[in-house]
DNA sequence: ACCATGACGTTTC
DNA sequence: CGAAACGCCATGG
């Protein structure tokens, strides 16, 4: 890692991930943008790949891409952990994409 | 410094 | 609608 562990950049990609309420979810680049580095939403990824060591638990599980697809859901411990997990909180999830996905959208930009 | 990789995004076919 | 190409940016070899 570099002189910290967590750059600027990366606790705030946490600390909003954290922020996301519960039944919502988020695109990778909305982070990103809110963060004021929309071409950066690989940053965001990665930062969710580094999130496991994390001492802090980020729901990456309300993270998905721009489409509402679990593109991540690869990440996690079991095939569909993180769609369990979406669906265990009220969003309805459909061979890895979320159905009615602007109605469970949170935008950090506008909500924050 | 160069090349390869990646939990992305948009455009094009 | 699905796959591929291109662009973007940070990290590692």
């Amino acid at each position: 890692m570099s002189k910290k562990e967590t750059d600027n950049f990366f606790e705030k990609v946490y600390a909003v991930a954290c922020l996301i309420p519960y039944g919502k979810v988020t695109s990778y680049g909305a982070i990103a943008t809110y963060l004021g580095m929309p071409r950066s939403a690989r940053m965001v990824g990665w930062a969710m790949s580094s999130s496991h060591s994390q001492e802090k638990e980020i729901p990456a599980h309300r993270v998905v891409n721009r489409n509402g697809i679990l593109t991540g859901k690869h990440h996690f411990q079991g095939k569909n952990l993180m769609q369990q997990l979406l669906e265990n909180e009220g969003i309805e999830v459909v061979d890895d994409k979320i159905q009615n996905f602007e109605n469970v959208f949170w935008n950090p930009s506008e909500e924050l």
